[in-house]
DNA sequence: CTGTTAGCGCCTTCAA
DNA sequence: TTGAAGGCGCTAACAG
């Protein structure tokens, strides 16, 4: 009897021993699926992550995971791996289990109509990470420039003035933000950036090993590198070793993103960090709280946007020689 | 009508178009709550893991996450976090979801009636990675024996003797296996491992760092370390920078599990592999044959063991002088 | 306090 | 070839 197991309702005692006794001894479970049907609501959450064998998201997965389940949601899991057919499908998967609720990273690449069945979604959805043009949902983010000018200060402060940057595509909002606060930072304390010194077009780690060699390569070498991401940086750090320069008296680097081992090997890899817990929780939060008041969309869109910070370690530090500009 | 969206019975062109058509224009998306409790499947798949922060088992998810969608699966994940409560509650919400099929990665400690409530499961599950006693399930395990010898057979081909081991209790059958493995195979060569140099309560990273430490300060300092997991590498591969060491002049070290990064520092470090991929494969084939024919356990119980293999790289070396025994 | 009932959306069966 | 009906397990509402 649903009354006895869900405590609705009232039942003396006797009944309810008995029932859970009965429930016990069958080993009886409710069938989540009939409960979800009678009741429209699922008790799932869905997880739409763009590439789940990233750090980072990894640590967002966990936490928000964790959260979840505290908060009696199970969560669905969906990997796009960067494959924005993979997220369509996927998308068509929360929609068919009813989902009560969704937390969108989504792929780079997108696909025909996301935003339109992006904003007819039946259940409340908010975006981690990565923001989508023409989308006002509810967010958590970080301030990217702010990442950018960290890292800038960071450099400046120690004497360098020939810095270089390894990113992906100036096209992607959070690359091109980071580059922007970077760029700006350096400004404010009258260096301006040589353009040749970006490496623009490194998308995964084996461009960014290449962008990394050819700037280790010329003559004019910068003092300093940074890369925008922990892909990169993984490129940028396997060309610093192969060329055999000692970091940080021949080079200095630095990346955006921490990474469990960065603080492992030697030198200790000094970095920008995202608040990865504090993102989850923000998020998970803010999705609740909509989940909770189902009466659709009538609180005012979450715009969150969290600080990163930098965190120095070994492999910066002052240039050689401070030479000119 | 659902006969014509699923393609069962017999519908005229016309009928079907207009179905299809007033389908997309409603933004319909069938039910699946209500066909599971119709048709009594799920086609949900359970993934049970033990703790998803560790890389091996990120890999292991990345990879079955993929096979099970294009089985037309989804996948509930739930991490346990090492937590044998959660694990039990991640069992109860799979026994609610009636999930078709669950992938279990069990916890090391377990709860009271653990054993009991899985052989009474109402749907086929697969073990992977940790064999548990007490239970005659389908599993897909690697030979941890192996994987202790190829360790050992290595070290002793370039001359080592004296060689320490980090590792967790030998109560948990995978450690003790690769122990037993690496002692055997010194052992046909006529060495036999300084039980001092075992050092058996390395639980997590800070344990293994301090292990590593003692072993690093001993007067007779071993010419080798190896630790038999990642998380014990990471502690070890601490130790031996914070001394100072070069690595593989004055010591040799390797690791059992490979990790994205042991390839990126230097030196690059030398490990055992697991074969993830088919792990993962393999366990996903199994576990929806049994899916599939879903008539009881009439397949016979499969125990799936697989070979891992050597990946030297540049943390190993010959000792420089090789001392007595 | 306790037992009964209707109906959630789907799919299978049967009738037209 | 098409329409109608029943019932999966649950819970909310209502009757005893």
């Amino acid at each position: 009897m649903s009354k006895a197991l869900n405590g609705t309702g009232f039942v003396s005692e006797e009944l309810l021993a008995r029932v859970v006794a009965a429930a016990n001894q069958l080993g009886y479970a409710p069938h989540a699926s009939a409960r979800s049907l009678r009741s429209g609501a699922s008790r799932i959450l869905g997880l739409l992550v763009a590439d789940i064998t990233n750090p980072f998201f990894l640590t967002l997965v966990d936490a928000l995971e964790k959260r979840a389940s505290e908060a009696g949601y199970s969560v669905i899991l969906c990997n796009s791996a960067e494959d924005p057919e993979r997220e369509r499908r996927n998308l068509q998967l929360l929609l068919s289990q009813r989902a009560d609720g969704m937390i969108l990273v989504p792929t780079r690449d997108s696909w025909a109509g996301r935003i339109a069945a992006l904003t007819r979604l039946p259940f409340p959805a908010i975006l981690l990470d990565r923001r989508l043009d023409g989308l006002d949902f509810d967010s958590v983010t970080i301030d990217n420039r702010m990442a950018g000018a960290l890292a800038a200060e960071h450099l400046h402060a120690l004497g360098h003035r020939k810095v270089a940057v390894i990113m992906g595509s100036p096209e992607m909002a959070i690359a091109r933000h980071r580059l922007d606060g970077f760029r700006e930072a350096f400004a404010r304390h009258g260096v301006f950036l040589e353009e040749s010194f970006v490496e623009k077009m490194a998308f995964d780690e084996a461009a960014a090993f290449r962008a990394a060699q050819r700037l280790i390569a010329r003559p004019d070498r910068p003092s300093a590198i940074i890369a925008t991401n922990n892909h990169l940086a993984l490129g940028m750090l396997r060309a610093v070793a192969d060329a055999g320069l000692s970091v940080p008296r021949d080079l200095s680097v630095m990346a955006i993103d921490d990474l469990p081992w960065f603080d492992v090997i030697r030198p200790r890899v000094s970095v920008v960090v995202q608040p990865s817990e504090a993102m989850a929780n923000r998020c998970m939060e803010t999705l609740l709280e909509r989940v909770r008041s189902a009466n659709g969309r009538v609180l005012p869109v979450e715009q969150i946007v969290l600080e990163p910070s930098l965190l120095v370690r070994d492999s910066t530090a002052r240039p050689i020689s401070t030479g000119a500009t």
